[in-house]
DNA sequence: GAGTTTGAAACT
DNA sequence: CAGTTTCAAACTC
């Protein structure tokens, strides 16, 4: 292994200088201001990850959020302990121990630990892809197009990324595939590097070309591969692709990483969508079985992670190439044939279960997501700390509605296998895994249906193909638990649902967008949104009539926020706001019964009722710890406590600056604890005990807004997404950096 | 679980 | 843009 190549190779070219020189790396320094401001290799991580998720929100919201829950889950599951004494002591390692190690590893998930002799290098790898995963965050915007750009301009060794050129929506997953393909031959010189003996070059080559692969180098080493936990989590990807490279012959691992790219190549085209299994199938033919196999598949899943990372929806297919090893050690090792039977059977699975993780979120599903409260537990389950993020994650999936994501998604990448997530729901809750359960239905119910991770819809003419389909709205595919009938809204429809979608989106470009925007999280960042009374506001608003916007009826209501002035309500009663603000005085009664109806479980109704109803209803739900309006009251009435969401975030502590980072692609997912608008009356959720924690840990600042009498309305409902924010506040730079988004979305 | 109510989405 | 119809969620019993 240690060759002569290597310390040449080490010493030839730092990757760190290689990689500030390469286009990538300026462009990513002038792109995202966060870099150079947040030094801590975690919050970056995650805050490049969160980013990514954002903008897949616009494309499909759960995707993204998928995709967070998908590696924060991976990670957790990944036995760390194990990964750090391996990574650690790998060098001290012999080859059987790290052969061991590895086949735990893979076991326990996909995590191959790669160790690579070369520390050197692989630190370096992993500064790079510290920078280089912003960028494919970036790109991810959960479009699908962009997924697919996003890798393509990650893979190709020139740098020069086309973050957004690529992206054609109209473009169809296969056609992406094949375009992918394209520059990856194109790059062919870059294999060439791939083919000298030296691993480490190959390795570059390959880290040159992908993103990915450079994550997998970079796990290799030790040191600092747990500080970032984002690094880890893509470490663990590649790790396993690269992990078996030191059993293999230095030579033959330059080939074996050039077929690894190409079928990335493939890989790529999977995630598109299309599961083209002629690039794996070619460069295995090439190659050698088990051991190549092992190395492409791990590389593919790596690949396939990324993808998931895209899209949420497509998750299942992942799942079942990449995650199956989380299923079954021997899945994992799967033959060309096997490859090719695993897209065909993955899409398979994927129907029979298809859940968002986003949420399911995703998108997390979206997130997706028995609920994606679900999910989000249940994903959370193993972390706190990934509860968290999956939570701010589920937010952005509901409401994104990332078109995009489910088409392409569901054919690659970002799926999070279906099996993974019925696994997982096993765990947290049997229940929810059966939707007619009542209890299931309750929760979904209650979590809100922006969601849109886990949903389940009950379409019955719709073909969950219109906006009436909640799955179809959030921008996730139906699953199993959904009870409808002719269900075009699946993986296998997907050129249906994308065309249906563009169909939907030409008429109006925002169908697929939030309902509900959230300020909020610009509040989090500014104390100018605090001012704001409502943080959130309705899209476009609500025409209730005889519900008051009292009802779940009401969007506004359903979303936990108080109704504005778009909206054309009748008689709002909205608890959380009413357009004028005072409405809710008149009809406390009305108020007071909806609201013990939905919430009583929640507050203690309150030894005085009337607090309530004085109390603007606007001002309580509005924020997390709105929801709890017993808490609230206090001296000050409750309707100019404006609970401040990004307290919400504070509390929740560093999974909190992860959240920040995400905002920056939409503030208003991020920002809103999900509880919030799912969850509302529960005081179960996690909002109502946050509240507490909330009033605690508020800062002064928001305290003190709060209260100011002043933040009803006083600032007119956000429509824009994250555009409060984006401008006022100090974090900011996330946003900054994200302004890729932007152009990805075209609805704004 | 069936039936009703409601308001968004879709259609005209 | 307004009116009507369709639809599925929310709700009630």
């Amino acid at each position: 292994m240690d060759t002569p190549e290597r310390t040449q190779i080490a010493s030839s070219s730092t990757p760190a200088s290689k990689f500030e020189d390469s286009p990538v790396f300026n462009y990513i320094n002038n792109l995202s201001p966060i870099k150079p401001v947040k030094s801590s290799h975690v919050t970056q991580t995650f805050s490049s990850l969160t980013f990514s998720s954002i903008p897949s929100i616009f494309t499909s919201p759960q995707a993204s959020s998928l995709k967070e829950s998908k590696f924060l889950k991976r990670y957790q599951n990944s036995d760390i302990s194990k990964l750090q004494s391996l990574s650690g002591d790998a060098e001290g390692m012999s080859k059987d121990e790290r052969t061991q190690a590895e086949a735990e590893l893979q076991e326990n998930f996909e995590a191959g630990i790669s160790i690579t002799p070369d520390s050197i290098e692989q630190l370096c790898d992993q500064t790079e892809f510290a920078i280089e995963l912003p960028l494919t965050l970036k790109y991810d915007c959960g479009s699908p197009d962009c997924d697919t750009n996003q890798e393509i301009g990650f893979q190709r060794s020139d740098g020069t990324d086309q973050p957004q050129g690529d992206a054609n929506l109209g473009v169809k997953q296969t056609g992406q595939g094949c375009d992918w393909e394209g520059p990856v031959v194109s790059d062919t010189p870059d294999l060439l590097i791939f083919s000298s003996p030296n691993d480490a070059e190959a390795f570059r080559g390959i880290i040159q070309n992908s993103p990915g692969l450079a994550v997998g180098l970079g796990v290799s080493s030790p040191s600092g591969f747990f500080q970032n936990s984002t690094t880890n989590l893509q470490q663990n990807f590649f790790e396993v692709g690269l992990g078996e490279q030191p059993e293999m012959g230095g030579s033959s691992q330059s080939l074996e990483l050039r077929n690894a790219q190409e079928d990335l190549g493939s890989d790529g085209l999977e995630s598109i969508g299309i599961y083209s299994t002629d690039g794996l199938e070619n460069g295995l033919a090439a190659h050698e079985p088990s051991a190549e196999m092992k190395t492409l598949s791990n590389l593919q899943r790596g690949m396939r992670r990324r993808c998931l990372d895209f899209e949420t929806v497509g998750g299942h297919k992942r799942k079942v190439l990449s995650d199956s090893s989380s299923l079954s050690h021997s899945e994992n090792k799967i033959t060309t044939k096997n490859l090719q039977h695993a897209t065909s059977e993955n899409k398979q699975r994927s129907r029979s279960s298809r859940c968002i993780v986003p949420g399911i979120g995703l998108h997390l599903n979206s997130l997706a997501l028995a609920k994606r409260d679900c999910k989000v537990i249940k994903c959370g389950s193993w972390s706190s700390k990934t509860r968290v993020s999956i939570r701010a994650d589920q937010e952005l999936l509901p409401h994104p509605m990332v078109s995009s994501a489910p088409e392409k998604e569901h054919d690659e990448g970002g799926n999070i296998p279906v099996e993974d997530t019925s696994q997982t729901l096993v765990q947290l809750n049997p229940e929810e895994m059966n939707p007619n359960s009542p209890r299931k239905k309750r929760r979904k119910v209650e979590h809100g249906v922006e969601a849109g991770a886990c949903r389940r819809c009950n379409c019955k003419k719709s073909k969950c193909l219109k906006l009436y389909c909640e799955c179809f709205a959030a921008g996730v595919y139906c699953i199993e638990p959904c009870a409808c009938h002719d269900c075009f809204n699946k993986p296998t429809h997907e050129d249906t649902v994308f065309a249906t979608r563009k169909l939907i989106e030409s008429r109006n470009p925002l169908a697929f967008a939030p309902k509900v925007i959230r300020s909020s999280d610009n509040a989090e960042i500014g104390d100018e949104s605090m001012k704001t009374p409502a943080s959130a506001r309705h899209k476009r608003g609500c025409n209730c009539k005889k519900s008051s916007c009292l009802k779940k009826y009401c969007e506004c209501y359903q979303g936990r926020v108080g109704c504005s002035i778009n909206c054309r309500c009748e008689g709002c009663k909205n608890a959380f706001g009413t357009k004028d603000g005072l409405e809710c005085e008149a009809d406390e009664e009305e108020t007071e019964k909806s609201e013990n109806r939905e919430h009583d479980v929640t507050a203690p109704k309150t030894e005085n009722p009337r607090i309530e109803e004085q109390v603007p209803p606007a001002v309580l739900p509005s924020t997390p710890s709105g929801l709890s309006r017993p808490l609230v009251t206090p001296a000050i009435p409750l309707s100019k406590i404006k609970p401040p969401r990004a307290s919400f975030m504070r509390t929740i502590g560093s999974s909190i600056v992860l959240k920040g980072s995400q905002k920056v692609g939409k503030a208003e997912y991020i920002l809103h604890p999900r509880p919030k608008f799912e969850n509302p009356p529960q005081p179960n959720n996690a909002e109502d005990e946050m509240p507490q924690i909330l009033r605690v840990s508020l800062t002064p600042n928001e305290d003190i807004k709060m209260g100011s009498p002043n933040r009803k309305r006083v600032s007119p409902p956000h429509r824009e997404i994250g555009s409060s924010s984006s401008l006022r506040s100090g974090r900011r730079l996330i946003l900054q950096s994200i302004p890729s988004f932007p152009s990805l979305t075209p609805r704004h």
